[in-house]
DNA sequence: AAAACCCTCCCATAATCATGGTGAGGGTTT
DNA sequence: AAACCCTCACCATGATTATGGGAGGGTTTT
């Protein structure tokens, strides 16, 4: 028997959810709360659920810490978003903190159903407009890196920065002097607005260069 | 009419899937290759598909190099993975590659025609299994980071190095000494096996610390 | 061909860093 | 209490960096 909570403060929504998910076979809904705080306190008294689906816009605190907290103290529990906003940043926030699925509310009743059975096995149940932000986070990065105006030895030169080595060193790997590499990475510095290695590494390991 | 490629060294599987989007409704599979080179060769003297399904392993070019360099010719162009792999690092590098949608070889023939929909209306195709491995993606830098034994005062320290500082201001920003400084950093040093700057920053940012 | 870059190299100095040793005070564990 | 770790502090030295000059040879742009 799969054991779901519900933190959604929305009333009606909750309660139609939660008979619905009563109704299932295989299926039972004992707990639908209008905010984190209560869930936690419910958690603590209480055998916890299964997979709990978690509104973001809570009065008190926000589903997305909610989820943080929850998963801390029980990693074993799932949690899937169930939420308005499909706005990347709230996405990817519930995602790091600990969410496995996220779906817009205006899902139909069977297809929670089906996703919280997705959820318990192993799946992650995502719209497909969830899904495609979530990927374009991956691809994003790429496009994102500003052109740094560097050459192509100043680039080299950068990359024996982050490998961490001295100036020394880096003149051995590409068999030029040690005052040439200096002469580069004063010039890297003045394109980049630095002035330390630190800084160089640092931008570089950042994607911003 | 959206037009569809192939791109699938078994023939059979390729024919198949070949045939049956060509009967579906406003939908056209004009070209099915078994080869990342073939399709290339036809993106160059044809008008190209909308989408492309791709295997991954594939005579000559893997379908990763190949997704790469369509999506860098024609961007425009929806690139979903059919494949029999579901192993993280191929799934993680056909998304960053460029590929929006990725699903099992196992997927019914419906279910691709439908994924195929979704690709093309601007949603993200992924098996539930497949949604959880990306998902576990952004979950995983935080357990991954194993402890450094750092102690805070030196986590101090390091994200001082990290922000580019140098000890003088690290010192003052923590007011305390510069001397205290140096010997928070000589044992850094020693714990993370380094001995500059610089490569403490590079293990900082890239999560080793 | 002149101008504008880029890569290469040299000289020089002040600042910063890397490393060593030593030791004091507070907290925790045994 | 003894042992131990963390934090803090001072001294000292050699290595490395940061920054300034200047200069020759190559390529690309104007």
């Amino acid at each position: 028997m799969a054991v779901i909570g519900i933190v959604e403060d929305n009333k009606k929504i909750r309660d139609l959810i939660q008979r619905f998910l009563d109704m299932q076979e295989g299926m039972s809904c004992p707990v639908a709360v209008d905010s984190v705080e209560e869930m936690l306190d419910h958690l603590e008294k209480h055998d916890h659920p299964d997979a709990i689906l978690m509104d973001i816009q809570l009065p008190g605190m926000s589903g997305i810490k909610g989820i943080e907290l929850i998963k801390n103290k029980y990693p074993e529990i799932e949690i899937m978003m169930l939420t308005i906003y499909h706005d990347s940043h709230k996405i990817f926030d519930s995602l790091v903190a600990g969410a496995s699925g996220y779906l817009l509310k205006h899902t139909s009743l069977p297809e929670i159903k089906e996703s919280i059975d997705l959820l318990l096995t192993g799946g992650a149940p995502m719209s497909p407009q969830i899904a495609r932000k979530v990927i374009q986070h991956f691809n994003k990065p790429q496009p994102d890196k500003p052109e740094s105006g560097l050459t192509s030895r100043e680039q080299d030169i950068v990359n024996g920065l982050v490998d961490g080595l001295s100036y020394k060193l880096i003149a051995d790997r590409f068999d030029i002097s040690i005052d040439t590499v200096r002469a580069h990475i004063r010039n890297i510095y003045k394109k980049l607005h630095v002035n330390s290695k630190a800084e160089v590494i640092a931008k570089s390991l950042r994607g911003e260069i």
